[in-house]
DNA sequence: ATTATGCATTATGAATTCAATCTTGCAATA
DNA sequence: TATTGCAAGATTGAATTCATAATGCATAAT
């Protein structure tokens, strides 16, 4: 597994899969990625699934060394992370992943639940009859899911509404704000990953929201997603303040 | 003006004020400073006023030599005005300004409005006597520059009562989210600098906006700050767009 | 004359090196 | 025995060096 090498060498660096243009699929866009941004990548996904724990110290040295890759790219990673509210840098003492606190993911989720309702507002207005159509046929795939218990599927095709939604408000800046939040919500999730289940209730809301859609009335699409969205929120911190309040510091 | 010295040598670096840790201002908080933290604002304040003008290219080297820096902390700055929309990372061919379309601007504002009018929602519930105590003395001042058409005081005061409003939500995830689009807002605003007055109309909103406060009347204030900020973004955008096209690449 | 190709120059991305700061452990003293 | 001061070790932040990709120009070929 990329031995450890002690740097000082000539053939160091790709250890790992990364800096590969992504062999498989087309190769139409031949966009070039760079180290830094591969990084950033991995390191996102390393603390969202927890393989960075809360208050985690990030150990440069042996992060470059699994990773195959020299300090400097890791620490350009680390300086977007910081502003992305994933790490935080502390002068002359490194980085630290943030730790989520109750107040901070309820904080998430609030902004969260208003870019959404933004969002659908938007969407209302904006949404063409096509965009409906697949929106419908998403919500079908849903609900049959849903009936199946399949809840990995399920889970899936419920985040690929909303963010359905969210492009559908035709807002980039939107999207891209959306975006960053929701990787730090997904931390929340993945720590809550449990008995956050809350799909019968979730179901109907989706239902609702959906017609409120077709019938183009924004403000109660709004109204609805926003909701939805802060319930979803309440049910992650429930089970984070809950039975195993182990890791989560709840910090009142 | 920190002549440029060829590298080589020893006591190279501080060729600018940057480092010092603020003599005045007290010293309660001994935060200490990075590098990269101190241009990545200074870089930040260059773009906004356009020092740094729309697509211009980035000069490591002439910059690094402007700033008494090296290579290094300039290039992790960049990686954070990239994540906060500032600068553009092309692969192999360094960092390029942004430029500031008129879609994108539009975008800008439409979030910022939805932002704020969460914020209204939230503060109409959560301030205290004593917040909406001093948003009367903000709006009084504010008053008071507008009757003796001081523009730059009306202008801080105007801004001040924003970011209260902000604060007074009460999440710090809004506020930093905020904070990261007024930065490229301004910049919109300083570019459309010339007639983007808009005071007769903009006080009374405010006017209104602090009585729906006053009363808690969350959806009303929330509504009544939205459109606020919608019709200021139409406002810069139609100095953008309008006479003075010079810059500003439109793109329909 | 115009376009294509190859070379030289330049600048970027990443690795490595260097210096300053922080941490840790031990010892000395109260 | 506890606390403070000091020194050694470790780690960060920044500078410098190195390798590679991109750009521009000159030359040649069509």
């Amino acid at each position: 597994m990329a031995e450890t090498r002690t740097t000082k060498g000539s053939d160091v660096a790709q250890g790992v899969s990364l800096r590969l243009p992504r062999a498989g699929a087309g190769r139409a866009a031949i966009r070039r990625r760079t180290l830094h941004a591969d990084v950033a990548e991995r390191l996102r996904d390393m603390i969202v699934q927890g393989a960075l724990a809360q208050g985690d110290r990030v150990d440069e040295k042996g992060l470059c060394a699994a990773l195959g890759i020299s300090r400097t790219p890791l620490r350009e990673a680390l300086k977007v992370l910081a502003s992305e509210g994933l790490v935080e840098l502390l002068p002359n003492r490194g980085a630290r992943v943030t730790e989520l606190t109750a107040t901070g993911v309820a904080a998430l989720f609030e902004v969260a639940a208003g870019l959404e309702r933004m969002a659908a507002e938007l969407a209302a207005e904006r949404a063409g009859e096509r965009d409906l159509a697949e929106l419908r046929r998403l919500q079908e795939s849903m609900e049959r899911h849903h009936a199946a218990r399949r809840r990995a599927e399920y889970f899936r095709v419920n985040q690929r509404i909303h963010d359905t939604i969210i492009a559908l408000s035709g807002n980039d800046v939107l999207q891209d704000t959306h975006a960053a939040l929701m990787t730090n919500i997904r931390r929340a999730r993945y720590q809550a990953n449990a008995t956050q289940e809350r799909w019968d209730g979730s179901m109907r809301e989706h239902r609702e929201l959906l017609h409120a859609l077709e019938a183009r009335d924004g403000a109660k699409a709004g109204l609805l997603l926003r909701d939805h969205v802060l319930r979803t929120g309440e049910a992650v911190l429930a089970v984070m303040q809950g039975p195993a309040a182990d890791e989560t510091r709840t910090e009142t």
